[in-house]
RNA sequence: GUCCCAGUAGCUCAGUAGGAUAGAGCGCCUCCCUCCUAAGGAGGAAGUCAGGGGUUCGAAUCCUCUCUGGGACGCCA
């Protein structure tokens, strides 16, 4: 298999999440699919009685309701069955009612509206909440919905060209949530990072560097509009030129005689850095060409590997294009369109004929000049990537790319390969904001704002927490001063704070000899009847639901709202009662409950990439 | 020009994928701070869900048209 390099293979994850998966069968059953699965119950038995037809059987649909006073769960199943069943939605409801299987689970249930069935759960459900966060820990929200299968994630995949900027930091975060949200529900995840590091643009970064170098060899020259103009082509530079000399130096007239004229000369600057980057691979022949290319891909991929790693977004493998292309896997693509039928040759370059697919235009594969596009490379890693086994591929790809995916999935579609397997998520860009004032960004005057330099600014837990805030292809204002200002009114910091105010509350505890892990069963957790206490219990049992809604919709936004509601739960509990009290049956029952809050917010900020930190 | 995405409270956004009286934070108004962290707390006002039409028991949610805003188009990568 090709790759370049494969880091931080997570084979331990792998093999606890396997181990997890068998020893825990119960583990995805949520308050919710206890309910659906009375509901299910009592469906066949009015099937069996041929009240309803048996083939009309539909999985229940079971919601949270919005309101306490209809109870904690409702299904719509009377009204969406009535029709079939010939009969009055509420008249159904009364049927199914009587048809439900006992469970203690279920204290009452009661026939609402229209024919809403809601069902209001025993307090014992809840309170056996409790122990059951305690037992499971790390492990509690997951579940085993995706039951090992296969999903690749493409991810960040920026050209390494030059450091990651502020785009390619939400690509980041939010692909690295997808990912580790379909970890949570068991999928076993394979993480990767296309490194495109074949193509022309990589040539102009290696003739840059040399550029560079030339200068710090007292070349004169004029640098080429085309070029990669950054301080970091200057390090990689000066690091040729402090370990090889002058070695790989040539002079100006050599290297720009006959050049055609750059840009501010008025020529053509794509022909100016061609014929650069032509000259450079002449004059330094071969070896010496690939070394400094190497130099240049080497240096920033370390910078951009170090960069993510920092940010806490992990690869189970780098994926070089270069190797891609050299295992053939290119020209088998395109032997294989060919054989189908779907390329053709006109004007000396190969067309794949996509519209015969529903793209609105023909796409070259092969240029006239005999090489293959960056389209052909993309098309050959999305064949292999399906050769390889997965059950689903996902990209993370940001929305410019968006004129893409049509092409790549007619080119799937022309291999014969199944394009349903993937799912393409469009990234918008996010738009930075200081004093109230959005900071000037641009590639071309090269004044992006970097990842490293975000980081810095507000933090990798703020930053992470900020990008995944909204839905991936909506804009993103990233108020930078938010994120840094350590009051609630920044989400990140009133999340981490509440669980830091649990650790300061269980400190308070030692230091006042009282046992802040009490062991005692579950029967003082009866004591907990305060209805900031019933709102934080519901909220906790909330969160399997909330991080499968997450994962299957691919929406960490989700969970970075669940989070934030149930920090404001603790806080306001936190703030209409006191823990450290007296009466220590009670007291013994808030601190169970602060304690399962704690595992929750941890749970769930770690999911997101975020750190919960034990004090401010 | 073709296509994609969005339009919900003054602002920034949720809205459990078709459900019951549309929510949160900020801002605004009223009240409160002897208390495990006041880097706060309690309450209140605030909406033609851009607009028209449709689908059905039921629509912010699905379909359609219109308006407004943002984005994408390459023998670049």
């Amino acid at each position: 298999m090709p790759c370049i390099g494969q880091f931080r293979r997570r084979l331990i994850p792998s093999i606890l999440l396997f181990l997890f998966v068998f020893r825990s069968p119960n583990r995805t059953k949520t308050m919710k699919t206890q309910i659906q699965s009375l509901v299910a119950g009592a469906l066949q038995h009015l099937a069996d009685e041929g009240v309803i037809p048996a083939d009309a059987i539909p999985t229940p649909n079971i919601d949270r309701t919005r309101d306490s006073k209809h109870g904690d769960f409702a299904t719509n199943v009377a009204m969406a069955l009535a029709k079939i069943a010939r009969c009055k939605p509420r008249d159904l409801a009364e049927k199914l009612v009587a048809a439900l299987p006992d469970s203690d689970q279920v204290e009452r249930t009661e026939i609402a509206g229209p024919g809403f069935i809601n069902f209001y759960l025993a307090p014992a459900a809840y309170h056996q909440l409790i122990p059951a966060i305690m037992e499971q820990g790390s492990a509690f929200g997951r579940s085993n919905l995706g039951a090992g299968k296969r999903v690749q994630v493409e991810l960040v995949s920026a050209n390494p060209t030059g450091p990651l900027h502020v785009g390619h930091g939400r690509g980041a975060a939010y692909g690295s949530a997808v990912a580790d949200l379909l970890e949570a529900v068991g999928y076993e995840v394979h993480r990767e990072y296309y490194v495109n590091d074949a193509g022309r643009q990589m040539d102009i970064l290696g003739t840059s560097v040399w550029l560079r170098y030339l200068e710090l060899c007292d070349e004169p020259l004029t640098f080429p509009a085309n070029g990669y103009k950054g301080d970091y082509v200057w390090d990689i530079a000066a690091t040729l030129h402090r370990d090889h000399g002058d070695s790989y130096c040539h002079s100006t007239e050599e290297v720009f005689d006959d050049i055609p004229a750059d840009e501010p000369e008025g020529g053509d600057k794509e022909k100016h850095i061609d014929a650069l980057i032509h000259r450079a691979k002449v004059l330094l022949g071969d070896n010496r060409y690939r070394f400094v290319f190497e130099l240049g891909l080497n240096t920033i991929l370390d910078d951009i590997r170090d960069d993510l790693s920092l940010f806490g977004v992990d690869f189970e493998e780098w994926y070089s294009e270069r190797t891609l292309m050299e295992s053939g896997e290119v020209n088998k693509m395109i032997e294989r369109l060919r054989k189908s039928d779907h390329v053709y040759e006109e004007g000396g370059a190969l067309w794949f004929r996509s519209t015969a697919f529903g793209d609105e235009k023909d796409r070259v594969v092969v240029r006239d000049n005999g090489q293959t596009t960056y389209f052909a490379s993309d098309i050959a890693y999305h064949m292999d990537k399906l050769e390889r086994g997965f059950d689903r591929v996902i990209d993370i790809w940001g929305a410019d790319h968006h004129g893409y995916v049509p092409r790549v999935r007619a080119a799937l579609k022309a291999l014969g390969d199944d394009d349903s397997k993937l799912d393409v998520l469009l990234v918008q860009f996010a738009i930075l904001f200081r004093g109230g004032e959005k900071v000037p960004m641009s590639t071309r005057s090269g004044s992006f704002v970097t990842l490293r330099e975000l980081r810095k600014e507000v933090g990798a837990d703020a930053a992470r927490f900020f990008y995944v805030m909204r839905k991936c292809e909506q804009h993103l204002d990233f108020d930078l001063d938010l994120a840094k200002s350590q009051s609630s009114d920044n989400p990140v910091y009133y999340v981490q704070y509440a669980n830091a105010r649990i650790c300061s509350v269980l400190r308070q505890a030692a230091d006042k000899g009282i046992d802040a892990q009490p062991s005692s069963g579950t029967k003082n957790l009866e004591r907990l009847t305060e209805p900031h206490e019933q709102a934080l219990l519901v909220t906790l049992a909330k969160y399997p639901e909330a991080v499968e809604a997450a994962a299957t919709h691919e929406e960490p936004h989700q969970l970075t709202h669940y989070v934030r509601e149930l920090a404001n739960d603790f806080h306001t509990y936190y703030n209409a009662h006191k823990f450290l009290i007296e009466d220590t049956a009670l007291r013994d029952a808030r601190m169970k409950l602060i304690l399962a809050t704690r595992q929750v917010l941890r749970n769930g900020l770690l999911l997101l990439g975020v750190s919960a930190p034990e004090s401010m």
